[in-house]
DNA sequence: TTTAAATAAGATAAAATAGTCCTATATCTT
DNA sequence: AAGATATAGGACTATTTTATCTTATTTAAA
């Protein structure tokens, strides 16, 4: 479903998310450690999400990752996937077809497109704040 | 969403499925051009599809690909995804969670579970009869 | 029976994705 | 001011996916 990078994106920013909302930053090691990532590569794509202003880094000692809490509602999925370059794949053609469309339709493009609908309705309205406070309520988890 | 693999070898299936339909067959060769796909890594996946007994093979001169008529009703989108390795995903977890379950979900189980059984759904209600109809009718597409 | 045309199969290559490592830079603490 | 700890960033490596190339085998037709 969704790429490496993806996932790793979602579930850190999830993580400093629900961190965020305890008042707490919290640092790579940590994150990497409590969602099962690797830690270089994950470390690249915080740089990512830095450098779409969806987490702000802090460096030095005590320094780390935290989300501004009164940015937390405002951060869907969908934007964290556009931060790290994932998100365009649910808006093409399921077979792969340039020219799809309602006119000149892959096999499955009326049923495809429904799902799409689904998926995108998905990501845009899963906001952090809901997801963060789910995963400090202990209703959902990030580790495997 | 689909992998090359799975992309290719579902047009060139239903390609093959819309000339069995007429009662003819047709070649790797035309295969390929008609549904914009590289020729050599097409002949590759048709192989899987071969193996898997989804379509038959004939050798020599004017040999070729087709798949029995009586056989078309009974192939659906999900059989080839099993024939080329492409169908677990629509199966695990959106976030790569290993023990994501209804009771540790990972943060979008419940809306992502809706969408995987629609997926699955769509996967299985699709079958060759139709798909190559409609293509033959003209009403679908399969090049880029 | 030779030739041409087709698929089968194995080896290889190229590209994309995933992941690591090392050094630089910033900053808190002592 | 020095040392420890953190992120930033570039270079590099590994793996997987996508794609090609070459040779073998089969078979219809000339």
């Amino acid at each position: 479903m969704f790429s490496k990078t993806s996932e790793y994106g979602i579930r850190a920013t999830i993580y400093i998310a629900g961190k965020s909302q305890k008042g707490e930053r919290t640092s790579l090691k940590e994150i990497s450690t409590e969602i099962n990532s690797p830690k270089a590569f994950t470390a690249k794509i915080l740089q990512l999400l830095v450098k779409s202003n969806i987490v702000e880094s802090i460096k030095g000692t005590s320094g780390g990752f935290e989300i501004p809490q009164h940015n937390l509602k405002n951060i869907k999925i969908s934007d964290i996937l556009k931060a790290v370059g994932g998100v365009e794949v649910y808006n093409l053609c399921g077979m792969g077809l340039r020219d799809c469309s309602p006119k000149t339709p892959c096999p499955i493009h009326h049923k495809y497109k429904l799902i799409r609908e689904e998926i995108n309705a998905m990501l845009q309205n899963s906001d952090l704040e809901e997801l963060a406070q789910n995963l400090n309520d202990g209703i959902v988890f990030l580790k495997l």
